[in-house]
DNA sequence: GCCGCGATGTATCGGACCGATACATCGCAC
DNA sequence: GTGCGATGTATCGGTCCGATACATCGCGGC
């Protein structure tokens, strides 16, 4: 999944570590807090040994040419290569059963601006699929088994409920949506949500485009 | 929090690992799909090894003294020692920042009833917090750099403060309801929850009490 | 002038948990 | 009588987290 991250972000633009993270958190905010550096650090190695993304040597160091002193670490910037783009575009296609879980399907769907059509639909489809499953379980539960429970822990499971269906049918209008090509914009009915304005209608150009 | 979880269990009744993950599972399918055997069986070695549980030895094989031939291994059934029921105590009681994380309250949250009033609202509280916190991360987002970001990531972030908003409303009756020593139910509006019956006031006796 | 301090930045280590896999037993339907 | 799904215990590699360490930079206060 982070893989997945930072091939994504990084085909937006170069970046360091730092920044990575703190872009990942606010693409990511709604999903997961913040990613930890003790995955990012070792996942940009492996990306890099296994050619997906490059250093970009940042600020050539003008006429210095002073090797040792505290050796000026600095900031290494990565970018994605040729390679790096295949394979993003090959992981974001193949779907498993972990395209579905809570974390999986918010990168999947993050990165939906450079998903195909068809793409998104099998996803939101397949999401929608497993909050069912999810959903039936606990109506399970709380028709079953609620005498041999406390009130707490049913009071848990009826948010729980509450949450799988409102997420159904969120995932309803999306597919609507999906299908009948329109942008990706649920109706708000509540409080929430601050403004409500326009968002440009046509979803960006199918994926497979090189950035100019 | 696995080790939690599972002390928490075997102090309704002794189990072995499959019935354990069966219970888990029912328990927390609001929070969690189900905990891995991976997880499970080693968490349990842990806990055997430190005194916390023991192995209660099932149908003592009445006149069958056969040692080896497919050795029998059977069903292995865990109780909890008094050491470890002092061991949950002390954990459901103990709260540092994992105990707000969405995994962490909600392990704590099963177990409510096994909890003292005043940690019940010191941890209701802290969530609280914390998905503010997250809400308010949102809504920076959203109201800050929406025109950086794609509209299905827009989207996305709508549907997660939604969903927290969503949340702070049922902490909040939670929290009020502790205060008056009302039972841990929510009044719901929508279409949600199946059926509606009584639930029976009184909070279970605090905790510290003997199972006869 | 200089000192602390919070933001920026890279990095490692131990531990928790998952997913796949293996293997054995039991009951029952065909 | 045989296959097959549920029950049951167990291990292994891999992913990710949380704590920790350490170095640089800019800025405000004294």
């Amino acid at each position: 999944m982070l893989e997945l991250a930072i091939l994504g972000l990084l085909q937006e633009s170069p970046m360091h570590g730092y920044e990575l993270r703190k872009e990942l958190a606010a693409k990511l905010g709604a999903i997961r807090a913040a990613i930890s550096y003790g995955s990012l650090y070792p996942t940009l190695r492996r990306l890099q040994a296994a050619g997906w993304i490059t250093e970009a040597a940042e600020a050539p160091a003008t006429t210095e040419e002073i090797p040792a002193l505290t050796s000026r670490r600095g900031r290494v910037v990565y970018k994605i290569t040729a390679e790096g783009k295949e394979r993003f575009a090959q992981l974001i296609a193949q779907t498993g059963p972990e395209t579905y879980d809570d974390t999986g399907f918010g990168v999947h769907f993050a990165f939906f601006a450079r998903t195909d059509q068809a793409t998104r639909l099998r996803i939101l489809e397949g999401r929608r699929r497993k909050i069912e499953e999810r959903r039936e379980g606990l109506r399970d539960v709380l028709a079953r088994a609620a005498e041999r429970l406390d009130a707490y822990t049913l009071e848990l499971q009826r948010h729980g409920l509450d949450a799988c269906e409102r997420e159904v049918r969120w995932l309803e209008e999306l597919i609507a949506n999906e299908r009948s090509g329109r942008a990706p914009t649920v109706p708000r009915t509540g409080t929430a949500g601050g403004r409500r304005e326009e968002i440009s209608p046509p979803p960006p150009g199918e994926s497979r485009k090189e950035r100019p």
